[in-house]
DNA sequence: GACATCCTCTGACTAAGGTCAGAGGATGTC
DNA sequence: GACATCCTCTGACCTTAGTCAGAGGATGTC
């Protein structure tokens, strides 16, 4: 399997990463060509290209001072906080990406024109699932404080999607409660899953005292659905909820919720009886957890 | 369609090739290092490391004195031909390139690790079927001429693999004849497909005057089969063989060949009475050509 | 044996990538 | 208002990548 993994990657490097540079970089040295790609139409702040391109501050100063030489790129400083200098595209440079951008697409087409059509689509399948897997690793759980910045973008993210889907739309104030406090160790625990440090997902846990564990607040977003983050939440909060002595998990949910209720069945919830007064719930869920099985899968 | 290939490039680009580079060139220059891993355990002449690596001669020359400081490497005359050098392994040598080795597994590890095992295989599938199509996109074909080595190379693995498989071997001498002569202009043509310029399969058409055109010597080397190869060069042949005029193409064949069997059964060749007096065929086939129209695919 | 060709090497040079220390202005905190 | 911190920039410096011209020995050809 490694092996085989391994015979990718070569062909791969070769083929796609050594000639994607070689496009890139045919007027403009590499690393001033990837700034000038990362800057984007709509401009960026220096620090944000410094940690998107995992770049050193001084050489990037000197990139920018080469692309402004070249006419291609203004930095100024931010409105908001004047140490900080944000990096906007002249028309110049504007027109600099449009060939990169060109240059990308003949990359791209240079990898499909040799193949006869019925193959070409088989590549591009092969080629989203590759990227589809490969992004799923990248996704990273952390268990972090219902305050978190990551936390509260996912849960406001989570309120607006439910008032777009319910019919009658969402109030959280209506629906029952689960603020900060009941999130946190020790009465609760809050999940958040990431892509590249951004959140893309979260799901929570109330702990009751001589009741079931209740599961809060499972969103993903609507960008990375299909990757099985669901499914990975779910099974680290299953986990956490029997690492702390929770046999049984409960959950409620709306209609309306297709997918989440699709992925609760098939993770082995049942439905049963209503055990709360939820207003927006129309099917209430329940799992018995086996003891110390549910570590393993990730 | 570009615009799928290219989400796929950029995080393969991101996810493989950097990291690649990264691990490998942990304690070693990347330039050292890919010299390194491609001489190999066995050896490897410097002209074959030059054009392999694409690297200017005074480059590898230097890349190579470097390596053998670090003592590496050793460089020494070739046993034939004094002028050529043939780069061998250190045992130190060896020892870093099973690092490279083990870097590069850890590399394919780290992918494949985060994911459940069931996305695992199919992550590994995907990969698989993205190879395939991209190194078929990487075939080439070349009319040659028949004393080329290349053809040589082609119909000397094609005679071996006939003897290894027909019940009571194969003797060119007892077969009928498809000299040198009989497959050059204007008497027939040659086609040999090659991959990274190794060559890995030939056809070849005999003209007759008054006669269908005979297809000869389809092959393709068994490291390689599965891409497609052998229907291009089908493909190629039936469209030079209308070019020179050829309404109709004559073909035997060996019972004990399957694949090829398959192969012209699927690209439209229908099994007809002998027309000849081979005597390793089993099977005659005969395909008419539409006029104009074998010229597009690919 | 003369001559062209092949292969590798050396020297000289250029450009790009990358690191580090410290300057200097802007901001937040007490 | 003093002080620590943050952000970006400059200067100095080093390594790697890559190119080019030409030297010099080995081979093949006539």
């Amino acid at each position: 399997m490694v092996a085989k993994v391994r015979r990718f990657n070569r062909l791969v490097t070769e083929r796609v990463g050594a000639l994607n540079d070689h496009y890139l970089a045919r007027d403009l040295p590499l690393g001033q060509a990837r700034v000038l790609w990362e800057i984007g139409n709509d401009g960026c702040d220096v620090r944000t290209l410094r940690s998107r391109l995992g770049l050193d501050s001084g050489y990037l100063s000197r990139l920018l001072r080469e692309l402004e030489g070249a006419g291609l790129v203004s930095v100024e400083p931010s409105g908001r906080d004047r140490r900080v200098r944000t990096a906007h595209l002249t028309a110049g440079g504007v027109k600099e990406r449009a060939l990169l951008d060109h240059r990308s697409d003949d990359l791209a087409r240079s990898l499909l024109e040799p193949l006869p059509v019925a193959q070409r689509d088989r590549l591009v399948e092969a080629m989203r699932e590759v990227e589809r897997l490969l992004t799923s690793a990248m996704v990273e759980i952390h268990r972090v404080e219902p305050a978190d910045p990551r936390a509260r973008f996912c849960v406001r993210e989570y309120f607006a999607e439910l008032d777009r889907r319910f019919s009658k739309g969402f109030d959280p104030g209506a629906s029952i409660s689960a603020d900060d406090d009941e999130l946190r160790p020790p009465r609760g625990l809050m999940l958040v899953a990431t892509l590249r440090d951004e959140p893309v997902g979260c799901g929570a846990l109330k702990f009751q005292r001589d009741a079931p564990t209740e599961l809060k607040r499972m969103w993903v977003a609507s960008s990375t659905r299909g990757l099985g983050i669901g499914r990975r939440l779910l099974t680290e909060l299953e986990a956490e909820a029997a690492r702390h002595g929770g046999r049984v998990v409960h959950l409620e949910t709306n209609g309306s919720l297709k997918e989440a209720i699709e992925l609760y069945l098939s993770a082995g919830y049942e439905e049963v009886e209503a055990f709360n007064d939820e207003p927006y719930a129309h099917h209430w869920f329940e799992k018995r957890l086996r003891r110390g099985a549910s570590r393993v899968a990730r």
